[in-house]
RNA sequence: CGGGGGAUGGCUGAGUGGUCGAAAGCGGCGGUCUUGAAAACCGUUGAGGGUCACACCUCCCAGGGUUCGAAUCCCUGUCCCCCGGCCA
């Protein structure tokens, strides 16, 4: 959530920093103009209030004694109109004021460079060679075929289009990789949670999910209950409404849930495998820090996931997301991309963002400061989204006949 | 899902419709004492808004209602506990 008060103070740079994200600056200037006559609506209504509470005590001592109470009758009953007006205007103008800032994104980071899409991220670095090949790679669909790891069929009559089956060894492998993924992570400090796969408006709320992105999510008939689009929603909302203690921060977290995504507005892309699913396991890292620590945490982050694909042996790059390609929440994203020999480009494998105060204001997640509530800092990424690691290992690690090996690491966990 | 009981500050737990934002205890913080610590004693200690700082406003699960005035009375919802049913 956008800092009113920040509009407030320093609306030049606010306005010019979410110009880049295409938010218009007159859609700024109406929230602060809303808010200032909410300060003052609000002015009049305590004071309103301050004189209803004042004469109201009176009650007590008029009649002890004795004293006439009527006209003070007719005063408070005055003022209790007025009490109920005010209220009104001040209900009207909250609403509008939420609705409208609830869907405006996180400000970009300073650093975090211009442009509208994927073409304008920055690539920082690549770690690891492509895999070379003697022969003409495979794309994972059909190595999937030729080793019956993935069932695409038998998946789409179970539910629908763009769900599948794992059997074999591919069963077993994207269950090794998540009990990997998930010690690798331990050991860098964050601790393990398991957590609902459910969660309910007020938690997709504070991520950012809602109120904007309502299409993109599976909801359960009946309930204030979402499908999870990621485990950040649950392990982030542990949280929420809590007051934490400075010396607890950062809190590190890591958790294995599957992901449930509608992918609205993607139909026709990745049509074909697995890259593009309605449901999808991922090994998600949440880290919940004062400010002053966040930048560290961010980096910690970036190379727990990078480490783990070099410790896989996949072939990835570093890439700086530029401000229209992040997410809502997002002050400042890495992306890591993996190398996918078969179809011969580098696809993201996990994203990495920091989001500042922005989801700490909407989940009210906050610590003390010498007797201050300061809003956290809280990060998310993933380490990572395993089927498309899975994707990644059967297309780096192919063998000519179409066979795959089992990278060192995993083959203790089979 | 059916019947009964609850929801109060970090925790436990009082609370008569009228200075109750709320007793008490525990915990936390500060201090006295001590070489240091424990014990004991003293003080302090909810959140949000507002203000230079006060004042002041709001919050006793949530939302409505009764009343001049609600933590306290009424309605609705949510959650929790106990009994039963179902179930891994």
């Amino acid at each position: 959530m956008v800092d009113l008060r920040q509009i407030e103070k320093d609306f030049d740079t606010v306005s010019s920093a979410l110009e880049r994200r295409g938010v218009e600056e007159k859609v700024l200037e109406r929230l602060k103009v809303l808010f200032e006559e909410k300060k003052e609506v609000q002015k009049r209504l305590e004071a309103s209030q301050a004189e209803q509470n004042r004469k109201s005590r009176l009650f007590g001592e008029y009649k002890k004694e004795g004293r006439d109470i009527s006209q003070l009758q007719r005063e408070v009953a005055e003022n209790k109109e007025r009490i109920a007006a005010l209220n009104e205007e001040l209900r009207l103008l909250e609403t509008r004021l939420f609705e409208i800032a609830a869907t405006i994104p996180n400000i970009p980071d300073p650093d975090v460079p211009d442009g509208e899409d994927e073409d304008d991220n920055v690539e920082l670095e690549r770690i690891l060679e492509p895999t070379l090949f003697d022969f003409e790679p495979k794309e994972h669909w059909e190595l999937a075929e030729i080793n019956g790891w993935i069932d695409f069929e038998r998946g789409v009559k179970i539910a629908k289009s763009r769900f599948s089956a794992l059997r074999f060894e591919g069963a077993r492998l994207e269950r090794a990789l998540i009990n990997y993924m998930l010690d690798f992570n331990r050991k860098r400090g964050f601790e393990e949670v398991c957590l609902p796969f459910m969660a309910n408006s007020e938690s997709l709320f504070g991520t950012g999910q809602l109120p904007k992105f309502a299409d993109d999510l599976f909801k359960i008939e009946g309930e204030d209950l979402y499908m999870i689009p990621t485990a950040e929603v649950p392990l982030t909302n542990l949280f929420r409404d809590e007051i934490l203690k400075r010396e607890d921060l950062p809190l590190k977290l890591t958790s294995y849930t599957p992901c449930f995504r509608k992918e609205a507005g993607s139909a026709g892309r990745d049509t074909r495998g697995m890259i593009r699913q309605h449901q999808f396991d991922k090994v998600e890292l949440v880290s919940i820090t004062t400010p002053d620590q966040s930048d560290t945490v961010f980096d910690e982050m970036v190379s727990c996931a990078s480490d783990l694909l070099s410790s896989l042996g996949l072939p990835h790059r570093k890439v700086l997301l530029c401000a229209g390609d992040m997410g809502f929440s997002a002050a400042k994203t890495i992306d890591l991309e993996v190398w996918l020999p078969g179809q011969g480009k580098y696809r993201e494998i996990s994203s990495i963002s920091n989001t500042r105060d922005f989801q700490a204001r909407r989940t009210k997640i906050r610590y003390k400061e010498q007797k201050k509530n300061i809003p956290v800092h809280t990060l998310n990424g993933s380490s990572l989204a395993v089927g498309r690691t899975l994707i990644a290992i059967m297309e780096n690690y192919q063998q000519k006949d179409g066979s795959i090996l089992v990278p060192q690491v995993l083959r203790e966990y089979l």
